[in-house]
DNA sequence: TCGTGATAATCGTCATACAATCAGCCTGTT
DNA sequence: AACAGGCTGATTGTATGACGATTATCACGA
């Protein structure tokens, strides 16, 4: 059964310009607290800024931009609070998604994730950074299927977006990554174990672990910030 | 400190829109299934089809309605495998709500949420639908605000949208409110006992009746729905 | 130094336009 | 009668330009 389907993949072009402006936010490009200025970005992406608005509204539905009245999007910037917030709602998310796979996945579903982490570790032992942040997507992505509850999927996709922000600067960051790879493999044996319980709290002890890590970056940052001399910020009336 | 604030109640128009729009589908008066045409709509709202498509667009990431390219918004319709994982997931949120809401309310807000809760078995003794359904809305705004998570609100409020639509008909169900009360206030002794396991143990309760009571009307209603032929809409102009 | 007013930049919203696509109807052919 | 194909109208997707409203900037005078 071959594919003959046409290209047909006219994607909307606002489709484009919103992951095209996501990824831009991801990798950094416009980092948080950045101004979206409308006009550049529409010549930047040479778009209408009708089109351009609409893609904006639906990015800050996403919570990965906001967009202040009258002073237009900026890039979302989380306290350090709402991190933690963020990080402990992920952690029950997939500590959900950890044991619905155990009680529901299929056999191919099982297949899948082992191959995802196996494709992880290789990955891991690599030197590329890019590599790594696909082969980790498609690994929670393997996860997430067999789950069977798409909402829950959806909730994810919103709650690792704004991981991936935070993570910026929590990349990279020496030691974490086999010690990462170590915990991703308590879960796929949990899972292989069929041992529910035991795979929840494996995905907990994963996200709470990179909470860690990431809160403690965050802090530091925070109190060198505050240190920093800080152009004062118009007061947002309350 | 009286408010002198003048009413710049300017809520960006857009906003405006959506709330309206958001509305009239919880109220049923689009139900699932109906198409939204932009034109339409726009003399409806009386607004230009630039703003009604930026709120069509926040609308269908907060998953109230899809847009199917080339044919236009319509009314979200959830098959019955959706709203499983609808409240599958509510139950997950709720009780991660019930739990935090005992580890970290202040005294404030235990005492807000009794109040609330006070109120609300007041008004399920009355006849008034209306009513109910503020005072519920304004019992879990109370125990939202105890649990300190802006992004497990954020979340709850989306999940909360969507079980408002497929509540649209579990409503009124006869005998089902004295129950419901039962339930609301086993959480709130389990909050006063101060036992965040019993809290979350109840709030997930409370959810899974609901989503048994609501599953068994959906399911009866799709087997009569795919027993009737649907009917065709009939262009009006001629 | 501090207000204060003028000025520029930007957003919020609208009206309009037009190509692309979809849905229903018509028609001609078999 | 059935059906393929084409025509037409309705609707969406996207672009353009405009204009008032609001915020930010900055120079200027008290």
């Amino acid at each position: 059964m071959t594919n003959l389907r046409v290209i047909r993949s006219m994607v909307s072009l606002k489709k484009q310009v919103v992951e095209s402006l996501r990824a831009a936010i991801f990798e950094g490009r416009f980092k948080p607290g950045d101004r979206l200025v409308e006009r550049e970005i529409c010549e930047l992406l040479d778009v209408s800024r009708t089109l351009l608005r609409e893609a904006l509204s639906q990015l800050e539905a996403e919570g990965i931009i906001r967009i202040i009245p009258h002073r237009g999007p900026i890039v979302a910037v989380y306290t350090v609070e709402e991190a933690r917030a963020i990080y402990e709602l992920r952690a029950a998310l997939e500590e959900m998604a950890g044991r619905l796979f155990v009680e529901r996945a299929t056999d191919k579903e099982r297949k899948d994730l082992e191959v995802a982490f196996a494709e992880l570790k290789l990955a891991y032992k690599g030197r590329q950074q890019r590599n790594r942040l696909a082969v980790k997507s498609s690994f929670y992505a393997a996860l997430c299927a067999g789950a069977h509850n798409p909402v829950l999927v959806e909730m994810l996709r919103l709650i690792h977006g704004r991981v991936t922000m935070l993570r910026a600067k929590t990349l990279a960051q020496p030691g974490r990554l086999s010690l990462s790879v170590a915990e991703l493999k308590d879960i796929v044996q949990a899972i292989k174990r069929r041992d529910a319980d035991a795979a929840a709290a494996a995905c907990r002890r994963h996200v709470m672990n990179a909470s860690a890590v990431a809160s403690s970056l965050m802090s530091d940052e925070e109190s060198e910030a505050s240190a920093t001399p800080k152009r004062s910020r118009a007061a947002q009336g309350r």
